[in-house]
DNA sequence: TTGAAAGCGCTAACAA
DNA sequence: TTGTTAGCGCTTTCAA
């Protein structure tokens, strides 16, 4: 059915390198020749077989990526960024999606391995595993270059967002608002350091951190956000402002408040964090941190893309910051321009 | 470096067709050199190489799945439904996003073959070109399946939404509400029978279809919405009621509406299509006409699977219509339940 | 400029 | 139950 080399070969009436030669423009092969060979290769609909050809190469031209989830909004987009980069510099993208689940996760990368990826983004859900870990040092240990976004992961490069900092600005900007009992709606599937800067902000203007006011759920969705706040709310405790690990949290949080009878922002102000897209569209208009998404996957590949240049030996290990920046919309109780 | 099935053959002292038989379990191998084969298998990490194996085997176990925007929410979901289902059958899904850019689709079609994916499921951004329907069909003759959602291609099962019925049903809504001058909001990429369930709704009840009501625009996002609402705006024509051919296309309208100085749905009642996610977020809440997502996922893996499963000979093309449903919220000006 | 031959790492007859 | 051998479709020496 489908035409190999060979058949392109007989009837062509060259040999088989022959005909692999001007596949791969080495070599030099008569012109004449080229012609005849190419004008087979048309008539038979030949391609040659990538996999047979992969095999040989010891190239898969592909990347593994590895994102929490694709119905994220934040992630779709990040993978959206990721493939193309790579599509351009002529590498295929394996997007999967672990769903925050750990298992799958070390079972996505133990398949990049499997699979001769020739390099792996990751981009964890933070509460990745110790399998996930024995993975990538696997993948490490074959000489597959892994970046990876966010975590701190021994001995892997990669780009960060400035999670303390951007934390800190965006409570310091609630502080500032003059809100004193600024809740936390955060956990293991958002950056650990969102919480430390929560924690900052609050002791640098001599606040007590209150346990009460701190709400560690589960995951990183909407359902996350209505549940933390929901118990937050049912606890009885009182709170005039809340910063959320995400924006997706912070639009559950809302919504429970929404139908708590709580107004946002005139009895509580609220903060989310990355600035997906449907922060601007929401009401009242979300404030909060923005992650410049294109510019950490195009970091990201660019990571890749230098490590996959570098022999082994001569890799290092680098780690890009990635400033955030705060977008003050109505969510936080100040009317400026909407951005 | 990684090691081979002969290195752990000659390690383990038996020739490689054993090692072969105990990685895949077939023939019978004798309880003792079973244990010794793992023992070697574990002691060097060996793993079998994916890429021999595929060529042997003739089978990649890989499926690509072409989608217009991964970071459309309604695909980045549909994405993640499609990997997650074929991940449980044992195959890995290649996700490509094409951006609507035919060219793009061609190429990632052209990549399914040369790759030599078992399957594709290609849910395509309608204004397809001539070059995809060539790559489809090397696909065809190839012998690998192709499922697609939503467009007719000539011998290709498909799982299609009830879009007429769909778009009927949520204009007979509008109608039934009282509004009179409709308009309406699609384009090539989104589906044609979204705009002849508008022309039919209209004309099965007495309207003429003013063509000054209909602008079609070139994406299917937020902004297109938007461009497409300023420029009947801008028209000077009137109208107390907009169906958009997507949500997203409703968002950016009412955005556009907002800066106007027009009320949703005060002065204009909008439905959508698809109910993504955020269409319950949606300040007012978006009436809109939901598509099934987990199902529609669901029927086009089945699809491909039955296909995969079947001689090319005895192949037939199926058509799979899903039902849709009007999920009516606030955006269309009866404040019933919000769902 | 071309061809013959040796593999890449594995599976699958066919023997033993 | 195990080993030998012949490929899968291609690239790449090495000769001619």
């Amino acid at each position: 059915m489908k035409a190999t080399i060979k058949e392109v070969a007989k009837e062509a009436g060259v040999s088989i390198s022959t005909v692999s030669r001007v596949l791969n423009g080495r070599d030099r092969v008569s012109r004449h020749t080229i012609n005849r060979v190419r004008e087979v290769i048309d008539k038979l609909q030949f391609q040659p077989d990538f996999v047979a050809r992969t095999m040989i190469m010891k190239k898969t031209s592909t990347i593994g990526l590895v994102v929490p989830q694709l119905s994220n909004e934040y992630w779709a987009f990040m993978s959206e960024v990721i493939q193309d980069q790579l599509w351009t510099h002529g590498y295929t993208t394996l997007i999967c999606s672990t769903d925050n689940e750990p298992e799958k996760d070390s079972a996505y990368l133990k398949m990049c391995l499997e699979r001769r990826m020739d390099g792996v983004i990751y981009c964890s859900s933070p509460h990745y595993s110790t399998e996930t870990n024995i993975q990538i040092d696997l993948l490490k240990a074959a000489g597959v270059p892994v970046v990876s976004l966010d975590p701190n992961i021994l001995g892997v490069s990669c780009v960060v967002g400035d999670h303390l900092q951007g934390t800190l600005t965006a409570v310091e900007h609630l502080i500032r608002c003059g809100y004193t009992r600024i809740a936390y709606i955060g956990g293991p599937a958002v950056s650990i350091e969102r919480e430390f800067g929560y924690r900052k902000a609050l002791m640098m203007h001599g606040f007590q951190v209150d346990e009460g006011l701190i709400r560690l759920v589960k995951g990183q969705s909407f359902g996350d956000g209505y549940e933390g706040l929901r118990s937050l709310h049912s606890s009885g405790i009182s709170f005039d402002a809340l910063f959320c690990g995400n924006d997706l949290l912070a639009f559950g949080a809302i919504k429970a408040m929404e139908e708590a009878g709580i107004r946002v922002p005139d009895d509580v102000a609220v903060v989310g964090y990355d600035d997906i897209f449907s922060a601007r569209l929401f009401k009242p208009a979300l404030t909060t941190v923005r992650q410049p998404i294109q510019d950490i996957g195009q970091e990201l590949v660019n990571l890749l893309l230098l490590t996959l240049e570098t022999e082994p030996e001569r890799r290092t290990v680098r780690k890009i910051v990635i400033p955030t920046e705060l977008i003050i919309r109505e969510s936080s109780g100040i009317r400026l321009r909407q951005v």
